[in-house]
DNA sequence: GCGGCAAATTAGCTTATACTGACCCTGGAG
DNA sequence: CTCCAGGGTCAGTATAAGCTAATTTGCCGC
């Protein structure tokens, strides 16, 4: 395989359109401009820029897809991300929420013998801190299908919070209001409240009850028990 | 003072820039130019552009100095890049040679608060393996005015090598020969040979002996003994 | 089948960072 | 005092990323 040099903002579109395709979400660029927050042109420009390179595929409905190419990079990608995220939260100490920002910028300056030397350092964790896999080279990353979407839970349902999609760690807000009320990986929930028409569901977090919008719920899987 | 967003372009150039003003060097455009593998143009343009930024200053003969907020800046990635190799080189194994190139990327990645976290992991290390020291903040680094460069000792005479030019480190196969004869800091060398008109300079390292040009000699320090 | 909205696309700009090819200046060696 | 090399500088070009404004497509609901 051919190593190329990718800029950091390939990279992060390679890593966006990996976590998307990883949750079965349809790609397109419109949803990457939102996601890298940059308007529909710019987006549009670099998917043009990533066909022409062979890292991605358009098809007739233009949904994105990596070419295998593009998919052992963006695996790379997401794989230092998740490493970056893991040393800064329990090596160096830094917040669940604020690790992902930091690892977006930490990700970039680590060269694949890094990473190396990190993944052994910590002994080769398997995820992330917000539940998303740690691709193994050639193995990839696959949720656990019997992992749920929090908004399919029936009310009073029991689960165990397992994966918190990448998207929703743009949000730096949103991770800090996820951190202080305990939803992360590992904690069981019980669904308290449903009310789709209102957008709403309210769980309870073992502690507390605790609010989430639908879309938000939509992106948060639990392993039901 | 305000925190600019640097790109990393930017951040070298300064990074070259404090070096060079560090060890007494004069720093001219050109020069920068051969340090940053670019073209005389392209340096020039980009120094234009820290000029316009506040970063630098150029006197009538064209020569770059630093204003306080350009100094400040380049401090910290300064600071960062040493205390990445430092790590590199300490915590994850790489060897001393290859540290360098790869903190030329890692220290772009590295936030005011990895950087504390990683000075604070490695109980505050004083100076990065080649011997520059790891500025603080306000403070400075400064070269120890008692460690000549290696050209300047006479026949026989003995020294302790403290500090190996950031400009030399460009250069991986000459890294790898000083590594690789042992001619790193802390190491006390005897100078064997000394031919001005061949530009040669000849010492001993406690095992063999060793020939150094000498441009490179002049660019390396070391403590008489 | 149409109206509308979201998505895609075109056009036209901007800035940073690179390049090559010229050409001009200046200071130091003779 | 002259000449040349090295350094500075201009002109022209390219590419990656960004932007806004405006137009075209295409799909969905009615």
């Amino acid at each position: 395989m051919v190593k190329r040099r990718l800029s950091s903002t390939i990279e992060d579109y390679l890593q966006s359109i990996y976590s998307l395709e990883t949750e079965g979400e349809r790609v397109i660029s419109a949803r990457l401009a939102r996601w890298m927050r940059v308007s529909p042109p710019t987006a549009w420009a670099t998917v043009q820029r990533m066909q022409r390179d062979g890292l991605i595929n358009l098809d007739a409905k233009k949904t994105v897809h990596l070419t295998p190419q593009g998919r052992d990079l963006a695996e790379s990608v997401a794989r230092r991300h998740r490493l970056s995220e893991r040393f800064l939260s329990d090596v160096l100490g830094l917040g669940w929420a604020e690790a992902h920002g930091e690892a977006h910028h930490f990700e970039h300056g680590m060269s694949e013998l890094i990473e190396q030397r990190i993944m052994k350092l910590m002994n080769y964790p398997k995820t992330c801190p917000h539940g998303s896999p740690i691709p193994m080279p050639g193995v990839g990353a696959t949720l656990d299908p019997s992992w749920a979407p929090l908004d399919t839970f029936a009310l009073d349902e029991r689960g165990t919070i397992r994966f918190i999609s990448e998207e929703l760690e743009e949000d730096l807000e949103l991770l800090q209001y996820l951190e202080s009320h305990a939803l992360k990986p590992g904690r069981e929930v019980v669904i308290r409240e449903k009310v789709p028409s209102a957008g709403v569901l309210v769980l309870h977090n073992g502690d507390e009850d605790v609010s989430l919008g639908m879309q938000v719920a939509s992106r948060i899987r639990a392993e039901r028990v």
